[in-house]
RNA sequence: CGGGGCGUAGCGCAGCCUGGUAGCGCGUUCGGUUCGGGACCGAAAGGUCGGAGGUUCAAAUCCUCUCGCCCCGACCA
């Protein structure tokens, strides 16, 4: 019953940094790499995370028109200079290779850390007509910012991502291309990763360095900070005109593309944590699980032994044919079962797959093959299921689709429940230092008078940051009111939270 | 980059103050008994004490420098 000092994962109640921690080390995601500084080893079971969101998502942007495509690593240093917003906001945090092969280089490179630069130039030698545009583009990549504190997935040194890269003919094309991206963002988070968002454009202090707006989905954690988890640029005109990305229009006139770039990355994996995972470990949804699924086989002889680990393996072919996708999807999502055949003892195999998150376990003993039952057990009790449960063999494979969709389900109403237990509307500064103070933090939402004197003022006074002004729908919509710093006039309220 | 904490076996740590044969728990390997919520007994393997330099007869321990990790800030997906 005593449990291993080694494997203990700290309490979120007690150090939620610390724990955090733990919970990426005991799931075995991913390891500080320690010999290159602020990087990070995705482990095969985190990569295999990645992957799945990395299925769904391009899955998605090729349904909606857009291809990949793959772009260099490295960018000439003058690429950046040529959008003054743009290399102010990254010169910073930049890696430049200054020698190759042995000797200096004329002109250094540096290592993207996005690519709007080397994409703006080639969009430049392809775009010529409006008979080119839109052009879609994708890539899957690895960026590198050098930042001065990291967290693993949350904020490393390189990140692995998606950025994409379009132009189009007019700003309202490109308008409707970020808000588009957006929604696939949001539907994707929230359908897949069971992590609800609210979707919002930054204030001038957030956005993006070298756009015109940039538009955003944030996710509330368990500490009640906030995690920008995906985000679409409207670029305007802005690096058209800078790497005079041209196009002859309809009318014969030469006017500079819209541009628009959107990305989300491998610090989904980091929320994918903090919005579900407890103090046992990790808590996948089913839908970006690696594992769905582990049998572990209960015997006390050989005899049995034989005859439950047949029974197992015959229950586990079966399950591998469940497809776990929804009729429109573009790809099959056939169950991954584990049989759990280790020579361990059962309690041990149990805390092992719950510290990895894996949705459903099911037991197989000498009992339940006389019985023609299973036992079933998922990672966390919810309304589809609480504690074991003894089900027929054939009832079981009739409906553990249904039900592993269901604790998908459960867990996003899980996480809504905690984001809004978490969320207040707050009129009084003096309530908004009190909701924020220490290492606290809510989800508020407050007025204000859209000066980023005042946001600054507030973040200077709080940490706290104004995560978004809400998308029609996504936040309280009660009209206008008085900023809760200044008193001044505003239009609606906003989200404002600490964040990640 | 500023403040704080820390690098000793795969993981978690003690030892350092007061220099003198490198330890503990878990894990791993082998044998046996076990097996429906982290088993037990016996045997064994495993460490340039983050790195470099210095002081000393002698350094994990003292001094200097350096690299990295974690936390809090500033910066950010």
């Amino acid at each position: 019953m005593a449990t291993p000092a080694d494997a203990r994962i700290t309490p979120r109640a007690e150090d939620y940094p610390q724990w955090y921690q733990d919970v990426v080390r005991e799931a075995d995601l991913a390891e500080p790499a320690k010999v290159v500084k602020g990087c990070m080893v995705i482990k095969p079971h985190g990569y295999a995370i990645w992957e799945k969101i990395q299925r769904e998502l391009d899955s998605q942007f090729r349904a909606t028109g857009h291809r990949n495509a793959y772009f260099p690593l490295l960018v000439p240093q003058s690429f950046l200079q040529k959008e003054a917003e743009h290399v102010e906001g990254f010169a910073p945090e930049l890696a430049v290779v200054t020698h190759a092969g042995g000797q200096p280089l004329e002109e250094p490179y540096v290592i993207r850390p996005t690519s709007e630069t080397i994409i703006g130039h080639f969009f430049s030698k392809w775009i010529s007509s409006y008979r080119d545009l839109p052009l879609l583009l994708n890539q899957w990549a690895n960026v590198m910012r050098w930042e001065l504190r990291t967290r693993l997935f949350l904020r490393t040194t390189e990140f692995l991502w998606q950025e994409g890269h379009t132009a189009h003919a007019t700003h309202d094309e490109a308008m409707e291309e970020v808000l588009r991206i957006l929604h696939v963002y949001g539907d994707f988070a929230e359908s897949f990763m069971a992590m609800p968002v609210v979707r919002g454009r930054k204030t001038a202090l957030e956005k993006f360095a070298g756009a015109l707006e940039s538009y955003c989905i944030e996710a509330h954690m368990q500490d009640g900070k906030a995690l920008q988890a995906g985000t679409s640029h409207d670029l305007g005109q802005n690096f058209g005109k800078a790497f005079d990305v041209r196009f002859q229009n309809e009318a014969g006139d030469l006017d500079y593309v819209w541009q628009t770039s959107w990305g989300v990355s491998t610090r989904l994996i980091g929320g994918l944590v903090m919005t579900h995972a407890d103090d046992d470990g990790l808590v996948l949804p089913p839908r970006l699980a690696p594992i769905h699924c582990v049998i572990v086989p209960i015997y006390r002889n050989d005899e049995q032994k034989a005859q439950v680990l047949e029974a197992a393996e015959r229950l586990r072919k079966a399950l591998c044919d469940v497809d776990l996708s929804s009729p429109d999807a573009r790809y099959r999502d056939f169950l991954e079962v584990v049989l759990d055949d280790r020579d361990l003892r059962p309690g041990a195999k149990f805390y092992h797959w719950e510290r990895r998150g894996v949705p459903l376990r099911i037991e197989l003993g000498p009992k339940d093959l006389a019985k023609g039952q299973v036992c079933t057990k998922f990672r966390v009790d919810t309304p589809v299921q609480s504690g074991k449960a003894f089900v027929p063999t054939d009832e079981f494979l009739a409906t553990v689709r249904d039900k592993l969709l269901a604790f998908q389900d459960a867990l996003l109403e899980r996480a809504r429940a905690a984001q809004a237990a978490d969320t207040v509307v707050l009129d009084d500064w003096d309530d908004f230092v009190a909701s924020f103070s220490g290492e606290k933090s809510v989800f508020a939402w407050c007025h204000w008078d859209g000066t980023s004197e005042t946001e600054a003022a507030i973040k200077e006074a709080t940490k706290v940051t104004i995560r978004c002004i809400p998308l029609p729908g996504q936040g309280p919509d009660d009209g206008p009111g008085r900023c809760i710093r200044t008193g001044r006039p505003s239009a609606g309220r906003v989200l404002m939270a600490k964040a990640y």
